[in-house]
DNA sequence: GCCAACGTTGGC
DNA sequence: GCCAACGTTGGC
């Protein structure tokens, strides 16, 4: 059964033109260090699943594309990396912390779907995004919600 | 750059 | 186990 994602990156970090120009279109999704992500991210997000790409933290936030989950969880190896940003050394290969999945670029919208167009949509209300004090860098989204956010990108 | 909301840390 | 202090997120 496919399940819907979102993920939110800062563009300034990793953009949805950045997974365009990956080999394949496809990347890890690493660098998660919040536990409750860290759940979805290892026990629920699984190959198929659709995904929401999301700009955080930018002049404008906004959906700007989607892609597929091509490869369910796994550990994130960038934790054991002593020179990685992501580096943790409370995490150990043979006893991971973290997680990521990856991602393969399904398309960029010609029109993203912006924050404030998704606020306005009566349809959206109840999205984890649009909630007060929301900060999930992975969260699910409702089919209901996801075709409802494509719609309103015209695809 | 501000600041509200949230998660994590660590002293007790 | 409580909770204050601190760090981070992310919209504005």
């Amino acid at each position: 059964m496919t399940k819907y994602w979102l993920m939110k990156t800062e563009p300034t970090t990793f953009s949805i033109d950045d997974l365009e120009s990956s080999p394949d279109q496809t990347t890890c999704w690493e660098g998660v260090r919040n536990y409750q992500a860290r759940n979805l991210l290892r026990d629920d997000i699984q190959e198929g699943d659709q995904v929401l790409f999301y700009h955080s933290a930018c002049k404008e936030p906004a959906v700007v594309g989607t892609a597929t989950v091509v490869r369910s969880g796994y550990p994130d190896s960038h934790a054991f990396d002593r020179r990685s940003k992501y580096f943790d050394a409370k995490s150990s290969a043979d006893k991971p912390t973290w997680y990521m999945v990856d991602i393969q670029l399904q398309q960029k919208l010609d029109t993203p779907v912006t924050l404030k167009a998704m606020r306005d949509r009566a349809g959206l209300k109840g999205m984890a995004l649009l909630q007060k004090g929301s900060r999930l860098s992975v969260q699910p989204v409702k089919k209901k919600e996801f075709d409802t956010v494509l719609k309103m990108a015209g695809v």
